[in-house]
Order: structure tokens, then sequence, then C-alpha cells
DNA sequence: GTGAAAGCGCTAACAG
DNA sequence: CTGTTAGCGCTTTCAC
């Protein structure tokens, strides 16, 4: 409706030209006390906001910064991009968000798009990173990245857990109340680096603690309370006695189908999940699980992709003594981030078997 | 790194000028077979894709909607956003988030970048929508508008639901099992509209069921467990029997801190939410509530809001007999989205009181 | 101090 | 069919 005002008419009406306007709205170059009384005056009068495209497009800086999750529905992505965001707002950065729902090639896309709209980084979580062709088409680019939840690649810094020892240290727990038959329970595991590693971790822990190795059970989106294979592991002779599974949303759910075959958590079957996420303390029992921070996840994703942008930018400005210099600012290494287990009602001693207790195991930031 | 491509260096490696490559990659115009194959050729040989911000200066459209909700950790937003995402890439738009985090200063500062970043049009959930002065401006602006889940505003289409109506059903159902003292719960009643007419339409349900006036208790963020206000009025003599949250993550939590205060539900308390979200049905006893479908919502908004820009598009290509005709597309009046209540374990009679039993009662779309 | 002019990458007339 | 040209809105030399 209202003809979209443009620097032009700020000029026009401050009786000034545009570069003037420019100086002084973005502070800038100097303009005499009047000058700048005129313009700033008229801008407002007008309602007048820069063209973030026009003003893009010129400096080659978009202040955007792509983000990539595979879903938002899992409430540890939900939680990590809103701090992410958070944090870059604060730092005068836009996010672009986008959602690949676990598939490769909507990853693909997605991230061409990113390219497209010509962001100043980009945070992403992969379902595969480990030679995934978008990944190293991105970096070709030299573009700042950085990744979340994936372990960190080969140059591209990460705001990750272990998951291999966070998974072991599960194994630890059930062994330590008695556990000998248990499982882990998957939910993409075919397109999940997480998901994979957490089962191995989970693997080698169990063989570690003498326990037999876990069984695998893939299960697909939401668990169906009938489901047969799990039904039949979890009663009968020789059933499980734990399930770990391989994220908070996926235990809640098998708490929940437990219930519906007439199991008692943990009486009969201990659940374990990873990630901790605030409903599993809502509910009774509260769940154990590997406790991570999405939201510092996501902070920290923020700050070093920022960092990394904002050391480019530098470089850029100040070739000094740049002859041919590699321009590559060395990745920042992140360490891995700190995680705990924590020991709540849903896990507890196996039927018949059983050892002490306690409160709750914290890991250092690795 | 690799230094950007434009569609310069496409034409001078194809030899021929940037508008044919331009014609050809877009399709738009004709070209000799053999210029097409020299082009395409050299474009994929480059790597060359599209600067979108160039595109979208030239063409003033960014095939961008722009997107701000309250909060992704409620699952409800995430959902809604994730669909709303999807229905939008399938139409080959782009969507640009914003969280305000229920704070109207951030609501106004997202809705500027949006503006600044051109995007084509708006889906938005405002903490307060009547007479908001961002909201206003916005349509000042003559951009294409769709609100979620807040009620319309004369002019501005909304995918929502009737939360008075949906509330007093509620209160029909506490009423049915025989609860006569019951409250609301809410969590930033101040800062909600949804929150209010929420509250309202429980109100007058209990009114018109012949039931007190419902007590309301604001809470804040997550419910703490020791919360006193609410476990006096849980235990003791005239204590509530029901109690109707605001919405489901905040129903979640109150049967959690029921279960820690020794009281059960629904033996001791009835527990009612608003939303629908899954968790509801994976923990036990089951939440009974208000059933919307976020998803549907999204999709929705997204389907209206494209249906807008498209319109506008149309209208302003083809003047036909526009003399001066006032350019506003009329809004298309979305109805209110369906919800139906779930019956479920967490409402049961009220302690010495109950009457009959059912199923489940569906609204019709309105 | 301030304005004119070039140009970021692209599309859309308009000539050939 | 295809190249030249003129901007889209803005920043940034570079003279005045």
């Amino acid at each position: 409706m209202s003809p979209v005002i443009t620097i032009k008419d700020v000029a026009r009406e401050a009786g000034c030209g545009i570069a003037t306007v420019s100086r002084v709205l973005n502070k800038s170059g100097a303009a005499s006390a009047e000058t700048r009384e005129r313009v700033l005056d008229a801008a407002t009068r007008l309602g007048f906001s820069f063209n973030e495209l026009g003003r893009s497009l010129q400096s080659q800086r978009t202040r955007t910064i792509g983000c990539l999750v595979p879903s938002l529905v899992n409430p540890v992505f939900a939680e990590a991009v809103q701090d992410l965001q958070k944090e870059a707002l604060g730092a005068g950065f836009q996010v672009l968000l986008a959602c690949s729902n676990y598939d490769p090639a909507l990853e693909a896309d997605a991230l061409r798009m990113l390219l497209a709209k010509r962001v100043d980084g980009i945070v992403l979580t992969l379902s595969s990173s480990a030679g995934n062709p978008a990944l190293e088409h991105l970096r070709g680019q030299g573009l700042p990245l950085c990744m979340l939840y994936n372990s960190p690649v080969e140059g591209v810094p990460s705001a990750y857990v272990d998951n291999r020892r966070a998974a072991a240290q599960v194994a630890a727990e059930f062994a330590r109340l008695g556990h000998r038959r248990v499982a882990f329970l998957a939910l993409r595991f075919g397109a999940s680096d997480r998901s994979h590693e957490r089962y191995e971790g989970f693997r080698d822990g169990c063989l570690a603690a003498g326990l037999e190795a876990p069984e695998l059970i893939e299960v697909d989106e939401a668990i169906r309370f009938e489901d047969v294979k799990l039904a039949q592991r979890l009663k009968g002779p020789g059933a499980l006695t734990g399930v770990f599974a391989s994220n908070d949303y996926l235990a809640l759910s098998v708490i929940g189908a437990l219930h519906d075959l007439g199991l008692s958590v943990p009486g009969d079957v201990s659940v374990v999940g990873f990630d901790g996420i605030d409903m599993g303390l809502a509910i009774r029992p509260r769940l154990a699980t590997v406790v991570t921070d999405a939201r510092e996840m996501g902070r920290s994703a923020a700050q070093t992709l920022i960092g990394m942008i904002d050391a480019q930018g530098a470089a850029t400005d100040q070739p000094q003594n740049s002859q041919k210099s590699p321009q590559k600012t060395p990745s920042p290494e992140l360490p891995g981030m700190a995680f705990s287990f924590r020991r709540a009602e849903s896990l507890g001693p196996a039927r018949g078997g059983g050892t002490d207790d306690g409160q709750a195991a914290t890991s250092p930031p690795s």
C-alpha cells in the first residue's frame, strides 16, 4: 500500500544527497549538526527503514546466519535453535532456519538455498556428517560453518556431546543395578550418526561391564503401543530388564507403551533416555537420562560461528601483510560439551538383581 | 574461498550476454538449442547458482515468508512452524523465522527486521493482537498477513481455534463428572490473549453449568513443585477437584507436581490441558485435553498467506480494468479450526461426585 | 561537509 | 534469437 520509502525519498525530503542520508543514518562519516537533524527528521517523518536487500547486495554481508536442523518437534532442537537465535540476535545477526526432516535430499536443498540467500555462515545438524557431499560443498565455499550435535569433522568446529562416552556410561549404570539383558531402541537408526554413536558406545559399555551385547531394536516414528517385536522382548522368559532409548522423546513413549502392556517402570523394566528434555522431569516416574544442555549447545554454536564470521571479516578488512595468506582463519576447536547422567525413578534395579545406589554422576567437559 | 560465481562469469564462459544466461537458466524467453547448451554447460561447470539478493532486489519479490511465534519450546508452535515451512517450501517459498519469547518489544523488533528483509508476507502469533501497534504498522504496509493461533482481527485472516468455545466445553466436562470447585491455571496470563480467552470461556462455561466461577491461579515459567499457593488449594478442606491448565505443557507439569504432593490424578484431582500435544498420550495417566491440530494450523496459515501473496502478484500483473482499484485483495475469511475434547484418564469423576461417561466429543469446524 | 557516480547481481525492456 | 542498457536500494570512493 504505502509506496515503500527508499533512501532517495529521504534525501529529497531532507534536501540533500543520498550519500549524506546513508552517512547520517549509519553513523558512518561526519555531517553538520544541522544536516543530521534534517535527515533524521525526514527519516522518521517518512517512517523510513533500510531495505536490507540493497544493503546486503552492496556490502556483501547479510548479517544473517543460516541454521539447519532435522526437526523442530524434538525439543532438543527447538531449544537449541531458540537459544542459538537469542544469541545471534544479541550479536546483531538474524537467523534463517530450515528443517531437513532427516532427509538428506532436503538437507542439500536447504543448504543450497541458504547459500543463495548469501548467509554469512551456517550452523547445521546433519544426519550423517562424515564425507557428506553437501558439507564438502559448503567447505569449498569457504563459508564459516559450525556443526550442532554432530561429532566434529576434520576442520569444522561443532557443539556436541561425546555420544559414545555418554552411552557407555548408561551401560555402566545398567550394570551397576544388576541388569544383564538390555536393549537399545533406535528411532532412525539408518539416518542418524548420533543414534549410531550412541548404540556403539552403549554396546561397548555393555561388553566392558560384562553384559551381553544389547539388542538393537529399530522403531519408526512414534512407537506403536502394539509393537509386537518390542512387546515380545519385554515379557516372558529371558525378557529384557532394561531399555536405552536413543532419545528422551522415544523413551517417554516407551514408558507409556510399557504401561499399556501391563508392565511397571522400573519394577519390570527400566528405561533410560538421552537428551534431558524438561518433560522427563515432569512425568512420573521421572526419566533417567543423559542430560545435555541443548540451550548451551545452541548458544555455543552461535558464538563460535559468529566468531568465525567476525574473524573472516577482520581478515578481509586489514590485508595487513597478507601476501597470499591462505585466508583460512583456523576453525576454533570446540571441546565436547558437558553432560551428566540423571539417576531417576525410571531406572531401577533389575528384577532379581541390584547393587548399591547413589545420586548423580557428572562428567567434566571432556 | 572459491571466488563466488556470478551470472557474468557464466556469460563469459558461455560466450554470450548475461541476459541470455538469465533467460536460459530461468526458462524465460527463448534461446537456440546450441546457446542453451553452452550456457547450461558453463553454469554447471562453474557451479553457478543465482544470488538471491540481486534477484530479489530486482524483482521486488523474495519468495520468502516471515514467521513470528512466541516460542519454539512449546511443541504446539514447533509443530505448526514445521508444517508451515513444509507447506511453504512446497510452494516455492522460504521461511524466515523469528521468536518473540512472549515479549512485545521483541515482537516489534522481529517484525521490523522481517520487513527490512522484504519478506513477501508474514504469518504471526502475537501476545496480544487487538490494537497491537506493530500489527497496525504491518497492515499499513499492505503486506499480506495471516495470524496463527490468535483470534482473527478485523481484516486479517487467522488460523485459530475458538478458545472460548473450547474452554467452555472443558467446563462442561468437569460439570458432567460432578466437579464443583475447579481452577484455571495460567502461564503468562498477562501476556497472552489466548490464555485470557481460555479463562473467560472456561469461567462462562462453569457459570453456565452451575459451578462456581473458577479460581484463576497464575504461575510463571515451569510450575515449581513446591508452589505453595497451588498446594494449599489442592489439599485440605474445600480443596479443588479439578484443574484446567492453559496449555498441555503446563498440565503435564502439574500432574508431576501433584504426584509429588502425594495426590493422585485423577483420584484426588483431575487435570485437563489444552493443545493436544503428543506427549499427552505418551504418559500415564493420559492427559485429557482440547485437541487442536497444530500441523494443520501451520499448513492452513501458509496456504492462506501464499494465496494472498499470489493474488496480490496477479493483481499487479494484470491491472486489467483497474482504474484506481483499491488494490486491496480481500483477505480470505478463514473459519475457526476444528478441535475436539479428548476424554482421557487424567480427568475423572470428582471426589464424591460423578455422573455418566462417554468417549469423545468432537466439534465441527465451527 | 556533501553530492555525483560507480557498481553489488540480477531482470526486463528494447533494439538489432 | 540475442546483446545492450537501465535500473532495483544501497554503500562507498572521489572530487568539489
